[in-house]
DNA sequence: CTAATGACGCTAC
DNA sequence: CGTAGCGCCATTA
């Protein structure tokens, strides 16, 4: 099993109306941010990477097209959840983020 | 072999 | 709250 199988594995199992980032995925499956976008890069179909944020909540950070961001934004409003204004994802959403924690 | 790049993260300003 | 710089590590030229 490939560090990217886990990786794909990880995001499978993320609940609709929840998201993780980037660093969280990495830090489970044992490796850094940027294996993990390089595995969703060539993810395929059943991987819900929509689901993957940035570590602040933001969408795609920018490396690939803006409007991937605009679809990723509208497939997660589509399983409830909301963002600010600045287009993050509220922290309750993340998943292992403590409510009480919230910054 | 070295250099450049990218679905990222954190710190500094 | 915004941009800029550096670190990170696999892949590509």
């Amino acid at each position: 099993m490939s560090d990217y199988d886990r990786v794909y594995d990880y995001i499978r199992a993320i609940p609709a109306g929840s998201v993780s980032s980037y660093g969280e995925i990495g830090a489970a499956t044992n490796a850094s941010a940027r294996e993990v976008g390089r595995a969703l890069r060539m993810a395929p179909a059943d991987v819900p990477w929509q689901r993957v944020v940035g570590a602040g909540g933001d969408l795609l950070v920018g490396k690939l097209d803006p409007v991937h961001a605009q679809v990723q934004r509208a497939m997660l409003e589509a399983e409830g959840v909301t963002f600010d204004k600045s287009r993050r994802v509220e922290r309750r959403f993340f998943i292992g983020a403590e409510p009480e924690l919230d910054l």
